[in-house]
DNA sequence: TCCGTTATGTCAGTTATATTGACACATTAA
DNA sequence: TTAATGTGTCAATATAACTGACATAACGGA
């Protein structure tokens, strides 16, 4: 009871352990999700970091360096070093800018294609598990909750899209 | 329009862009979420490994080092670099188990206690706000879709609770 | 055309987090 | 008594990130 009248003090529901609870859901979701990749990506010698170049590049085709980088929130000689061996064995091409030569913009050859998807497709499966199991109106309520904790900035790459809508825009 | 088709073709509404975007969700929720924390863990000169032993003491207190070993997956040279700082700057204490004198068991001392409030309140309040915004019925939809992304076994730590309910087990 | 800025890349050194392998010590249990 | 267990430590290595400094080519405005 004491546990009731503490709950009509705080209409919000956000009791300590609720909020808790929500802490553990992302540690724990996230690290599943992630698995799955990365036991694909050893296979190739490869890294998370060279997972997010792959799928930045896929997701935006043409993307240059400079953009890329502010995705990822990593410093050049970081991104340097993936992106370079990711070049190297021929998963992503560069190609001199049209307008601006300074440019380097980066695509997907062939062979990175595949590898985005074989990779995605691991963690596709499991999100499309979870949607299945939760219904169309929990993934709306996923949809809130992961945008709400997401900076403002971010938060535009989905707020263009209506409830369930597409992407429209680069990544 | 041909968007309300495509529904229609596709009832289990999992659609490849849809999957995709909850790819992306995860990814920069998760990015921000670890991030708060982040900024105050370097004021301590502190990485995530010292958050997460913090963490699963405080969740756990009188842990044995073995066990918490196999809760963070990493070798004992890994963690006791991480361990050794946390004890000698006085934010964890090690006791002598007493029916098993080999034992170390782990706890909290109250600065270490203060460090955990400190360092999950920045995270409770991102959580917090995204629930507020997102009301009770997403915040239930969010946690049927992150329980159906983890392995089963981590899924009952959750389970137990009914919807909205409060935990009863350590994390 | 000259010059400052931009886009990209690279060299060198450092830090944080993890690894494997080997070994030591105290305690427990067979 | 001896083997196994729980813990700790030394040493070498890997990785993914960082800062700082500098180089080159191309753009763009005065």
């Amino acid at each position: 009871m004491a546990d009731i009248s503490t709950r009509k003090v705080n209409p919000l529901f956000l009791r300590e352990e609720e909020l808790r609870q929500g802490i553990e859901l992302l540690f724990y979701a996230y690290r599943d999700f992630t698995e799955v990749a990365d036991q694909m990506l050893a296979q190739y010698n490869f890294g998370r970091a060279h997972h997010r170049v792959i799928y930045f590049v896929s997701r935006n085709p043409g993307i240059t360096v400079s953009d890329l980088l502010s995705i990822l929130k990593i410093t050049k000689q970081s991104l340097s070093r993936v992106l370079g061996q990711l070049v190297r064995e021929g998963f992503i091409e560069q190609k001199t800018g049209v307008q601006d030569r300074r440019q380097r913009l980066l695509t997907l050859t062939e062979k990175g294609e595949a590898l985005e998807r074989e990779l995605t497709e691991q963690q596709r499966a499991l999100i499309a598990a979870a949607y299945r199991e939760a219904g169309a109106e929990s993934v709306e309520g996923f949809r809130k909750v992961m945008m709400g904790m997401m900076d403002e900035k971010d938060r535009k790459r989905f707020e263009d899209d209506g409830p369930g809508g597409l992407r429209r825009r680069a990544g």
